[in-house]
DNA sequence: CGCTGGATTGACTCGGATCAAGTCGAGTGG
DNA sequence: CCACTCGACTTGATCCGAGTCAATCCAGCG
């Protein structure tokens, strides 16, 4: 099973050469102990990196030492395909849990790219759905209350980690501390979890070591105020 | 002077016919009035959109009514290639002040995409760039107070208005009303006018009826904890 | 000259941060 | 098997940054 090449699938129609082009481009992958970072601010990109099992995140650390933690990578996800462009990198990624990490280096990716357009135009895809969620989160953070906030990330984790059958019936395993939620969130673990313990009591979802049950997904939707539009789900045919 | 060519030049070495090719592709540009959509949350993305000349801004509304900006788009700058993939937009497209926007349609960015490499390069350097900054943004907002979420932004507006030849000493026309700079910061016009008498008081900056001076870089940036490596003004040779 | 939208200032409120103690649970080693 | 440790989670008390509400000022403009 590779998650990145049934992400992409979701996206074009891959043929089989295609897929077998995915399926070697990945075939070594590494496996990485828990918060390891692949790569660090400042560092010379190199290889474009993608997460087959386990989850990542994107993050910078600020002068003052807090972290912002900018977005979660799920299993299927990878990192920009043209960041080899750069000089340096201008945030940092690291494996959240332990994880296992496909590296496919610049050559590879340029000739999968000009030789195989479906798979190009899954990545496009891919790409600018990452950068809507990148708005929808500047959105989160400027315009929604802590409560709404928390929800609508919660929306969002499940509705992606949906997409790739990460969910047993309503329940979800988020490998997720409190701590990690409040630097995505850009609010204190302390307050996250007073917030947490709103939502429970509202009865809209729960969510206690890495358990992840929503009760009733037409109130947590209707406290975050979410419209999945930006995960693009529905593709222009 | 196309300005857009200006700063694809500076991203890759374009040759006579990349040139051309970029030149007759905005050959047909539109005036806009002010304030002016030129694409709204939900409809169907259609051609790429190049600024020419003015500012332009992307942003959500939220239920509630309040605004989110997401990015300010200045003379030079093009949303996304690859937009016509999607079936929605998930954000819209304003002109601030009156503006000069050409048009490319899928055709015509896939046929320059193809045929000239440099360009497509040039291109993926911006879009990069662009995230970085929405990454720089998501920062800003979760783990920067407010004056120094303020002076982050005026650090970057004035470097990037700098890099296209915008500056005239260390003056700067900003177009930008403070409820403008409020929306894009999440913060409240009241709030934010006493930040930059803040500002202005510290003798960092001052901002009057869209006149910007840094009267103390050293100081603003200091202020911002500002690190331009987002902006990826140094290249990959 | 009056209208209008942005800028400015003051008074008051409140959401969320901060500081400070615990509590709980999973490992670890004796 | 139990004591110890360490991180994460919880809860309470207090404080302050920023929002809200409201009045006023000001410049541009029909």
């Amino acid at each position: 099973m590779n998650r990145f090449i049934d992400k992409l699938s979701r996206f074009a129609a891959l043929s089989e050469n295609d897929i077998a082009a995915l399926a070697a481009a990945t075939s070594h992958p590494r496996k990485i102990a828990a918060r390891h970072d692949l790569i660090r601010e400042g560092d010379r990109p190199g290889p474009v990196f993608v997460v087959l099992d386990g989850w990542a995140c994107r993050y910078k650390i600020l002068p003052s030492g807090t972290r912002q933690i900018l977005a979660f990578l799920m299993p299927g996800d990878s990192c920009d395909l043209h960041v080899g462009l750069l000089e340096q990198m201008d945030h940092s990624i690291q494996s959240i849990g332990p994880a296992v990490i496909a590296t496919i280096d610049r050559p590879e990716i340029d000739r999968i790219m000009d030789c195989h357009p479906n798979v190009a135009k899954a990545m496009y895809l891919a790409q600018l759905i990452d950068e809507g969620t990148l708005r929808a989160w500047i959105t989160s953070m400027g315009r929604r209350t802590s409560i709404e906030r928390v929800a609508h990330l919660i929306c969002e984790l499940y509705l992606r980690a949906r997409n790739i059958g990460l969910i047993n019936g309503q329940h979800l395993t988020l490998p997720l501390s409190q701590i990690l939620l409040a630097d995505a969130l850009g609010m204190t673990p302390v307050h996250l979890n007073r917030i947490l313990k709103e939502l429970k009591a509202s009865g809209a979802m729960s969510l206690s070591r890495g358990s992840l049950i929503i009760s009733c997904p037409e109130k947590l939707v209707k406290i975050a105020g979410f419209d999945e539009n930006y995960l693009h789900r529905h593709l222009r045919s």
